[in-house]
DNA sequence: ATGTAC
């Protein structure tokens, strides 16, 4: 009876490529994601599209998948080479959201080894800059990226979560970033001469790509630095941290993940939003699933359609303090609305979908209780005042 | 998701 839990829906590909989609009937995925599926399985080359339960049309390519190939193609990765989501165990004496949110520093300023030569965080960076690329390290991005302080909730695997040095309780800090404007360069370049066409030449992008996968780490080690130092903690290794846009050489052929984070044998943080959990999991996923997971809750509107129909719904208030009672740091207010909790699908059914097909298996959940998006007009222009003030 | 142009 098992056996029916394991089967996966399968889209009729129009080439020789196959498609499985790994989410339950009752799971929604917008048709516009199931047309890009298919038109990537028709590419020259194409061998399998593994859909996630978190799928969601992109730019091009879907959102949510793992395709292999016998080509590479640069646009089945992206712009945001090496994008992925680390987690950092830190310790601190009193949580106070409040408190804490007002201290988190400007993510959106760079790190820069010339102008801050002295800034703490630079103790992360032990080797070369990857690519020598020294603009914009340190800094968070827009859209879907955040540095979120977060405690464990609900322990559902405690001898595997004991292994991480996780109890309920404890905190973390969960970075999700990627390589900034070096990936969208690399990119970029190969667009210009070749758009959506296969990399003629694998090897130096493949070159290129792993420089972009290693500054994205670095990047999430130098926020989590950052953010350790300003919050009164230290810095300390991360526990987890996968990359979910990246392609690897597998069994002779290209395995892109868009949006999928590597599942073979590996824990993954699964983001959920600004305003509910994400699941920490242990992942086993399968040839069938391209060895890959979801990445996070998957987009169930796009950014035009979460504005609209969120400036009718919520004021600012009720998005920067959420049903968690957590509070999110966003000065900018369209960006509060596009990632809005609305807009994501429910990540217990991203999460039960992956459950369902064996592919992960849940370890906890880390809440969120500070959760930092962009620079927060509001506390720049307290500080200001308090500096008027004369009180330092 | 990005840097940059409008």
């Amino acid at each position: 009876m098992s056996e029916l839990h394991l089967r996966q829906s399968t889209l009729p590909a129009s080439g020789p490529a196959t498609i499985s989609v790994f989410a339950s009937p009752t799971s929604w995925i917008e048709s516009d994601a199931h047309t890009q599926c298919r038109q990537v399985a028709a590419l020259d080359g194409m061998i399998h599209v593994a859909a996630m339960p978190d799928l969601h049309p992109g730019k091009g390519a879907p959102i949510g998948a793992a395709m292999t190939s016998r080509l590479l193609y640069p646009f089945l990765v992206g712009s945001d080479i090496g994008c992925g989501i680390a987690v950092f165990p830190i310790r601190l004496k009193r949580p106070v959201p409040e408190k804490l949110a007002a201290r988190f520093p400007d993510l959106d300023r760079p790190l820069h080894p010339e102008h801050d030569p002295d800034d703490p965080a630079w103790t992360v960076v032990t080797g070369e800059i990857p690519a020598g690329h020294v603009e914009g390290l340190g800094t968070v991005g827009r859209g879907n990226h955040f540095v979120e302080l977060a405690r464990i909730g609900a322990v559902l695997d405690p001898a595997h979560a004991g292994r991480l040095g996780l109890a309920a309780g404890d905190l973390v800090l969960v970075v999700h970033t990627g390589s900034r404007g070096l990936g969208e360069r690399i990119l970029r370049e190969h667009t210009e001469r070749h758009g959506a066409g296969p990399a003629p030449d694998p090897g130096a992008y493949l070159a290129r790509h792993d420089e972009a996968v290693r500054w994205g780490a670095l990047n999430r080690r130098l926020l989590a630095a950052r953010v350790a130092y300003a919050l009164g903690g230290a810095p300390t290794e991360p526990i987890v941290d996968q990359c979910h846009n990246l392609v690897e050489v597998r069994d002779g052929s290209y395995l892109h993940r868009k949006g999928a984070a590597p599942g073979d044998g590996r824990d993954v943080l699964i983001a959920g939003t600004r305003g509910t959990p994400s699941y920490l999991v242990a992942a086993h996923a399968g040839p069938e699933a391209n060895y890959s997971v979801a990445h996070g809750a998957g987009r169930k509107m796009s950014r035009a359609d979460a504005l609209r129909r969120g400036r009718a719904k919520h004021t600012v208030e009720e998005l920067r303090r959420t049903p968690v009672g957590s509070l999110v740091v966003c000065g900018d207010r369209q960006l509060l609305f596009e990632e809005a909790p609305g807009a994501y699908k429910r990540i217990e059914q991203v999460i039960g979908d992956l459950v369902e097909h064996r592919m992960a298996t849940p370890i906890a959940t880390t809440v969120p209780l500070v959760t930092y998006k962009t620079a927060d007009l509001a506390v720049g222009s307290r500080r200001d005042e308090r500096r008027r003030r004369g009180r330092r």
